[in-house]
DNA sequence: CCGAAACTAAAGCATTTGCTTGTCTATTTT
DNA sequence: AAAATAGACAAGCAAATGCTTTAGTTTCGG
């Protein structure tokens, strides 16, 4: 269905550089939560708060095994926010070509 | 280059549904600002606000002449974003077929 | 010239965001 | 068992966000 409410979450996680950083090591290989912020220069708790934000956009899942929880990327989430743009795009051409008479 | 801070400012700009309605809108036409403000349910100032959002981050140009101001979407703009979420689910394809022994 | 239309600028305000620090609980490791 | 590791939970805080209202300025139509 394409909602407003979930393209707001996917956009809004993306907006932020650690986020975005969180999920190219997660587009590498699933990671824990110490994984994940051992590159970042802000604490564990922050990272984590970073991660809430991942999982309730629906773009990274999670899973808890003993005392590690593993983060792992759904990059079908991507896909909303992939289309929005491309139908942004597409319509723009269509418009763009009839101005320009190659109908 | 791409840079982060342009990738910030164009999925912040995206990530509300009040600027992603003028996009659609301008996607259409350009239009103005009273145009774009319309069917929305906020004052004019906030839809200015919401226009100035959306061109700092480039994904909108606009134009005075006389008293209207005419804004148009820049679709280049969405180029960095779109190349930066097919990268991630390249990336995670390669993985993914390397796990599954396709190479 | 006069009033409406289309912005523009600025101030104020509630909420959200992106951290921090501190405390706490499980789970491993030694 | 003791200590280290990995995470969870909560409170607090400064800055950013998404509006509002008020008070302009400039331009256009009659």
């Amino acid at each position: 269905m394409l909602n407003q409410q979930s393209l707001d979450l996917a956009f809004q996680a993306l907006a932020d550089p650690t986020r975005r950083a969180m999920i190219e090591r997660l587009s590498l290989s699933p990671a824990s939560v110490s994984d994940l912020a051992r590159p970042l220069a802000m604490s564990l708790s922050a990272v984590m708060q970073h991660l809430a934000v991942l999982e309730s956009s629906g773009l990274v899942v999670s899973e808890k095994l003993g005392r590690v929880r593993t983060c792992r990327i759904q990059p079908q989430a991507l896909s909303a926010a992939h289309a929005w743009i491309e139908a942004r795009r597409a319509e723009w051409e269509r418009r763009a070509s009839i101005a320009w008479g190659i109908t």
